[in-house]
Parts: C-alpha cells; sequence; structure tokens
DNA sequence: CGGCTTTGACCCGCGC
DNA sequence: GCGCGGGTCAAAGCCG
C-alpha cells in the first residue's frame, strides 16, 4: 500500500479501533467480568448508560437501536468507552469522533462488539467460538468495505480533479476566444498576432502604470488535473502537449512569446518572455537561467525548477509562479496535515508575530520535486493549521494526495489566471472564487497586501466570518486600479458541474462534485483523525450529514452537503469514473 | 546506517 | 548602509 493511502489509514483511524475491537472485544470475553455484571438486569432498560459487558437482552437492544439508526452514536460510544474500559463507568465520555462512526461501517463492528458482551456472559466455549466466528466474518467485511471506501474516496478525487482540469480548460478556451475577438486579427498570421498581442500588453502596463501578471498564467493548468485530462483527451501528445483549446491558442501563445515548461509529469507552466523591467525587478535573475540549475528541480532561495526545460524562461514570470501560493487553513491538531504526499522538514523559522515557529518542508515523493510548504499555527487560534504549499509537483500523485494536490494547483493556476488586469481577469477571479468557494458563506477577497498571490482555502470555516474570511485572494497588484481584489466576490456557491459564471446557483441549494470533494478534501486534510475525515468525505457522497473536525465545528461545506442531493454526485461520478489515472 | 529533524548560520530582499 | 525578517542551507544529533 502507498504510503500515503497509509496517512489516511492509519492506526488511529477509528475505523481501525473499532476493528481492532473484535480482538479486544475477544479478549473480553476470557476477562473478568465487570462488577456490574451481576447487575445486568437492572441496566436493561437504560439504553443510554448501557453497561456494556451486561446481558443479552441488552445487547439485543443495542442492536435494535442501531439497526433504526435511531442513535447510533450512543451505540459506538458505548463501543468506544468499552474499548477504553470505562464504559461502566463513564459511558458518556465519548470522543467526538463518534459522529463520524455513525456509518453503517461501524455498525457492524459495534453488533460484532456488542455481540461481544454478550458471550461475555456465556457459559460454554462453544458460544465464544462461534462468536469468534462471527466476528472474523465481520472483521473480513468491514476490511473490504475499507477498500470499497478508499476506491470510492479516490474516485472522488480523481473526478474531481478531471472537472477541474475540465473547468480550466474551458475558462481557456472562452477567455482566448475574447481575445482573439478583440485583437480581430487572423490567427494563422503569427507575427500579427505576436505584435498586437506585445502592444496590448504594452499598453497595460503604460495605462495600468503597475506590474501586471502574466497574462498567459492564464493557461496554467493544473499539474496533475490538466495532465490527466489530457491524457484521457489526447495521448498522442507528449511533453509539447499544452494547451487544451483549439490549435489557435497554441498558435497565440507562441506568438506571444510565451514559453511552456513542461514537466516531466507534462506539468505544463507558461511563461511570459516580456520584458517587463518593473516586473522582472531584481530578483536573481542570472542564477535562474543557468541550465545547471534547471535540473535541480528547485533552486534555492527563489524560484523553482519545475523541470529541466529546454528553452528560455523568463524569470520574471518564473518567479510569480513560484511565488503563487495556496494556503490552507485546517484545524488539526497534530503537527501537519497529512495531504497524502511525503514532506521532508528543512527549517523552521520564527516568524515574526506569531508565537508558533513556522516549519519548512520539502516534498520527498520524487527527487528534485519543487513542491514546498511551510507549516504554521495560527497565531489567533493554534488549533488552526495554515499550510501553504508552492509550486507544482513533477511526479504523480497517488490518489490520497490528488484531492489536495489538484484543490492547491487549480487555486493556484486559477488565482494566476484571474491576475491579469484585464476585464475578464475580474471575471476569472471571480469564477475562481466560485470554483473553490464552494461554500455558501465563502467570501473572496483579493488584496494587494501580500507580498506574492496567494489564495487561502479556509477548511476551518469558523463560525465568525468576519474575524476570519474562509478563503482569501491576496494578489498582489502595485496598481490599485488593477487590484481586482477590490471586488469582493460572494456567490461563491457553485457547481462544477454546471459552470456559469454569470449565474451561480442559488445557495444551499445546489451542492456539485466539487462541493462534495472540496468537503471531503477539507475534511481529509483537516482532520488527521482518518475515521472523522473518512466519514465526513462519505458522508459527503452519500448526501448524508456528517460532521468534520474533531473540535466540534461544522463546517459549512458539510452544511451545505447535508441539504444535497446524492444524485448529480453520484451520476457526475459515475460518468467520469474513467479519467483519471495517476 | 540511512533518513529525518533540529538548529544555528547564512543569504537575500526590503524598508528606513 | 544598516537592521530586520523571511527563507534556505548544512552540520549535528536522533531514531528506527
Amino acid at each position: 500500500m502507498d504510503k500515503s493511502e497509509l496517512g489516511f489509514f492509519t492506526p488511529k483511524s477509528n475505523l481501525h479501533l473499532s476493528m481492532n475491537s473484535f480482538s479486544m472485544g475477544g479478549l473480553m470475553n476470557t476477562t473478568p467480568q465487570s462488577p456490574d455484571h451481576h447487575d445486568h438486569d437492572k441496566k436493561r432498560a437504560v439504553v443510554d448508560e448501557m453497561d456494556f459487558f451486561s446481558s443479552h437482552k441488552t445487547t439485543s437492544l443495542l442492536k435494535d437501536l442501531d439497526d433504526d439508526h435511531e442513535d447510533p452514536s450512543s451505540v459506538i460510544t458505548l463501543k468506544k468507552d468499552d474499548f477504553n474500559g470505562t464504559s461502566a463507568a463513564a459511558p458518556h465520555q465519548s470522543i467526538d469522533h463518534d459522529v463520524n462512526t455513525g456509518l453503517n461501517l461501524l455498525t457492524a463492528s459495534d453488533q460484532s462488539t456488542v455481540d461481544d458482551g454478550m458471550s461475555t456472559s456465556g457459559e460454554d466455549q462453544r458460544g465464544i467460538k462461534s462468536e469468534l466466528a462471527v466476528l472474523q466474518a465481520e472483521l473480513r467485511r468491514m476490511n473490504t468495505e475499507n477498500q470499497k471506501l478508499r476506491g470510492m474516496l479516490s474516485q472522488v478525487s480523481n473526478n474531481y480533479s478531471a472537472l477541474q482540469m475540465h473547468i480550466v480548460a474551458l475558462m481557456q478556451q472562452q477567455q482566448q476566444q475574447q481575445n482573439m475577438d478583440k485583437k480581430a486579427e487572423n490567427l494563422q498570421d503569427q507575427e500579427m498576432i505576436d505584435n498586437g498581442r506585445v502592444e496590448e500588453k504594452n499598453k497595460k502596463h503604460e495605462s495600468g502604470g503597475g506590474v501586471v501578471l502574466p497574462r498567459q498564467f492564464m493557461d496554467l493548468g493544473l499539474a496533475t488535473g490538466v495532465e490527466t485530462d489530457e491524457h484521457s483527451q489526447s495521448s498522442s501528445e507528449g511533453r509539447n502537449r499544452v494547451h487544451t483549446g483549439s490549435p489557435h491558442n497554441n498558435a497565440e501563445v507562441v506568438s506571444n512569446n510565451e514559453f511552456q515548461k513542461i514537466g516531466r509529469n507534462n506539468e505544463i507552466v507558461h511563461y511570459d518572455e516580456e520584458k517587463s523591467t518593473e516586473f522582472r525587478e531584481e530578483r536573481g535573475v542570472d542564477r535562474e537561467e543557468s541550465p545547471d540549475q534547471a535540473s535541480n528541480g528547485w533552486t534555492p532561495n527563489k524560484f523553482p525548477k519545475l523541470n529541466a526545460s529546454p528553452k528560455n524562461v523568463d524569470p520574471s514570470a518564473e518567479a510569480t509562479m513560484r511565488k503563487a501560493r495556496v494556503s490552507v487553513r485546517a484545524r488539526s491538531e497534530a503537527s501537519m496535515i497529512t495531504d497524502g504526499c511525503q514532506w521532508r522538514k528543512y527549517g523552521q523559522k520564527m516568524a515574526k508575530g506569531n508565537p508558533c515557529p513556522r516549519a519548512y518542508y520539502k516534498c520527498t515523493m520524487a527527487a528534485g520535486c519543487p513542491v514546498r510548504k511551510q507549516v504554521q499555527r495560527c497565531a489567533e487560534d493554534r488549533s488552526v493549521l495554515i499550510t501553504t504549499y508552492e509550486g507544482t509537483h513533477n511526479h504523480p500523485l497517488p490518489p490520497a494526495a490528488m484531492a489536495m494536490a489538484s484543490t492547491t494547483s487549480a487555486a493556484a493556476s486559477m488565482l494566476l489566471s484571474g491576475s491579469m488586469p484585464s476585464a475578464d481577469g475580474v471575471m476569472n477571479s471571480n469564477f475562481l472564487a466560485r470554483t473553490l468557494l464552494p461554500c455558501s458563506s465563502s467570501v473572496a477577497t483579493i488584496s494587494a497586501s501580500a507580498p506574492f498571490p496567494t489564495v487561502t482555502l479556509d477548511l476551518t470555516h469558523s463560525p465568525n466570518p468576519l474575524q476570519r474570511p474562509p478563503i482569501q485572494f491576496q494578489i498582489p497588484f502595485p496598481n490599485p486600479s488593477q487590484n481586482i481584489g477590490s471586488a469582493l466576490y460572494n456567490q461563491s456557491k457553485f457547481s462544477g458541474l454546471h459552470v456559469s459564471q454569470d449565474q451561480p446557483p442559488p445557495p444551499s441549494q445546489h451542492i456539485s462534485l466539487a462541493d462534495t470533494v472540496n468537503a471531503a478534501t477539507a475534511a481529509i486534510t483537516a482532520d488527521p483523525n482518518f475515521t472523522a475525515a473518512l466519514a465526513a468525505a462519505i458522508t459527503s457522497i452519500i448526501g448524508g450529514g456528517g460532521h468534520q473536525g474533531n473540535n466540534g465545528s461544522n463546517s459549512t461545506a458539510n452544511a451545505n452537503i447535508a441539504n444535497n442531493t446524492t444524485t448529480s454526485t453520484t451520476t457526475t461520478t459515475t460518468s467520469n469514473g474513467n479519467k483519471i489515472g495517476t
């Protein structure tokens, strides 16, 4: 099993706990009876405080309750407490994670565990053995279910990536068509296009008086998503496969001196060769253009060498790429959220204004992978872990990492795509906001205060949105007039299946696959406890109510999901089920 | 023993 | 030019 998958199925998982319960329950069969054992008749009718070592009848009652799904949490609580050996004393002192174990999965284990309780009173060994057999069967069944769930989760993640890819592709096509209309130029005359494009950009620079982020970042595809999508659509293209759009898109890009940077994993990044001195500034350009360093994957201090590129790469554009960040806020007690990738810590610093140190990690899943991340606890709320990702993976990602990677990659690419100062840039930002902010309460803001474009995905969903907007877009435009961040997007409700930039679906009505997977991703990444994450993910899939996180804070996404209809999600998943393969 | 973490030093950009 | 802060390096130590 892949290590990243192990990350999801850690021993901390309640799922595993429940599975372990079988053996534990078996042991309990041989352990001395609880002091309450002889009082089971008295407690028989008290379900909530049921003694786990009590009688068959009590157990039957539990099973009945479980079957009726009236209060599965209470049943699970009993189970978990029993595992801790404290059920008789304090059956109510359950863990918050119990909420997530209300899945049918654990219902089985509950029943099995309850059966153990039955056997504890057994006088004959036959009963114990039969119970053991039952438990083993249950264990096998749970393993099977576990595998199915993993498959579901991975499939949903993959489908989500595919959808994101399509969104980006559609966005690209739309924008480029608009640009073509504006220019009114013959696409076959590349020089004409080239000149026109440069002039247009120059005009923008002059009129704006500020730095303009390269427009071709519009084409910055998802590292993994584009790749997979492209593969699905056209397997004939290798490293030169860049655009999902029409061929003239390529012509346009090339004609505009936009360089492509294609990763080993066919990642596609475009760079603008435009010589904007103000944009280039004096950021260690020379060293970045050394071909030697291009193979290092990551150049110290500055820009990522995503991959060795035979072409010249505009350092300024690369710097922008390097600086594009996606920050994920998630509640987690762990020192680092599990995102499916392998990381190696290479530094730690005390950041100003935050008593908590900031840790620096490199992706170690592949040699030379330029992706880095910073992990730091929020100074205001130390239960919130802020993980900031930089760069794009140059290697295939395991399914477990697909969700987060695709999300962050999409966020970064779409952020960059929407960072241009043109009118459609605003549109794209809105689009980005809606795409990445499927939660109805999400607010997207773009700020010029950040030194680099930053997308903040807030998976904590603070109950007080005024304190911490769920998602922020921070794009450093020197010219406030060009700062599309002045726009505030409230309509973030977005259906990945029904992309509509002009008419976002009404809040609290339409939940898309993107919603679902975002919620699942949020749950998985925010909570180190896999059971909680898995439960949230599966719950989101099946449309049931669920809880995210281990601190009792409800996710807006989950709240939305609770209102979701399962039909669209399921249908979409099925229709795109074979789309992604990494 | 290899991989990882820790931690002080160093580099660089930026503001004053 | 200087100081500050962010980011990275690399040696030392730790751990399985």
